[in-house]
DNA sequence: GTCTATAAACAGATAGAC
DNA sequence: GTCTATCTGTTTATAGAC
């Protein structure tokens, strides 16, 4: 396994860095720190933070929706719910994070409208899987979904977003724990 | 009616600041030539950020949790909820605002353990509001919630949270619509 | 109470040597 | 590619005159 690019590591860096901050939160300096390397080095390979975010954004956005589209689709609709919740427990636990998009959704003001199409189109991804699983799960066991299943679906990420946010909050897991919960009453 | 002091001005100020840009968006610098006075003037009043943001999550707590209170517990539980939306939808579409605490949520990586207690209360009151709307509504109509009314509730508010964000995002109010249109049926 | 003045640190960004 | 050096502007905060 070879030593990543500069390049790599500076993105390596700046998703958890977001996860955790925001984009007001961090700085080229702290880059600096953790990658080693002189902030007109980052200015190098990312001209202005926008460059940066954008990169981020796209890079975190590939990773989740592979690891969602990774879930068995075969599987029961309530398990592939289950898996998908797993994918948040982790990083705002033991991380203290939440979720990139989530975050730069709060901070929308500060972002060019690169930035606010690609949180867009990553929050419709999720949304566009979750109503796929939950008609899936009204196939099963048909009954359960409030209104639509679009419209749940979205209703539904919306209560993971704020699940982040109130779990990392409270500093219990058990907020997310519940949503989790709740959608095994949905399926 | 009297000119507001430069307290309350300050104040006044720093509730829509933080609720469109967060704990690191806004300086006070920025309150200063909204007010109009000189930052050593803000200094006086507030001698720390930290001590003008607890104090603006006191205000912001305050108003809203009576505003939340003022709705008559006789109307039908669907009405409640309804009246309660209200109080979100219009600081979001028409000023391009999120929920204070949600914000702040965002940022408490950066806020004193004083702030993070005084967000929990918040939250949490949301939350024994909308279980005690849930109940009532489980007697007027039996059947319908998900779970127990207390984690419908926790899971309700979170969506709330998470759709304030995505209404921003989208700039679109039928997000937060759809949430609404859900409580219908949980009620 | 409000001001001027200033501190000390930090931000994002750029020019140019190597 | 990475560095040194620097620019320009910003931040929170304080001392002390009025």
């Amino acid at each position: 396994m070879e030593t990543p690019s500069v390049r790599r590591r500076i993105l390596n860096h700046t998703i958890p860095l977001i996860m955790a901050r925001g984009y007001n939160g961090f700085s080229y300096r702290d880059l600096s720190e953790l990658v080693g390397v002189k902030t007109s080095s980052i200015h190098y390979y990312f001209p202005s933070k926008d460059d940066l975010v954008l990169e981020a954004v796209n890079e975190y956005s590939n990773n989740v929706l592979n690891s969602i589209q990774a879930i068995d689709a075969a599987l029961p609709a309530e398990t592939q719910l289950a898996k998908y919740a797993e994918l948040f427990d982790s990083t705002v636990i033991d991380g203290n994070q939440i979720c990139l998009c989530g975050m730069l959704a709060a901070d929308i003001g500060w972002l060019p409208e690169s930035v606010r199409l690609a949180l867009q189109t990553f929050f419709m991804a999720n949304e566009d899987w979750l109503a796929k699983v939950l008609r899936q799960g009204l196939e099963e066991r048909p009954f359960a979904v409030n209104g639509t299943p679009d419209s749940a679906a979205r209703m539904l990420y919306a209560a993971y977003q704020g699940g982040m946010l109130a779990s990392r909050l409270f500093r219990t897991e058990t907020r997310l724990k519940e949503i989790q919960a709740a959608c095994k009453i949905m399926t």
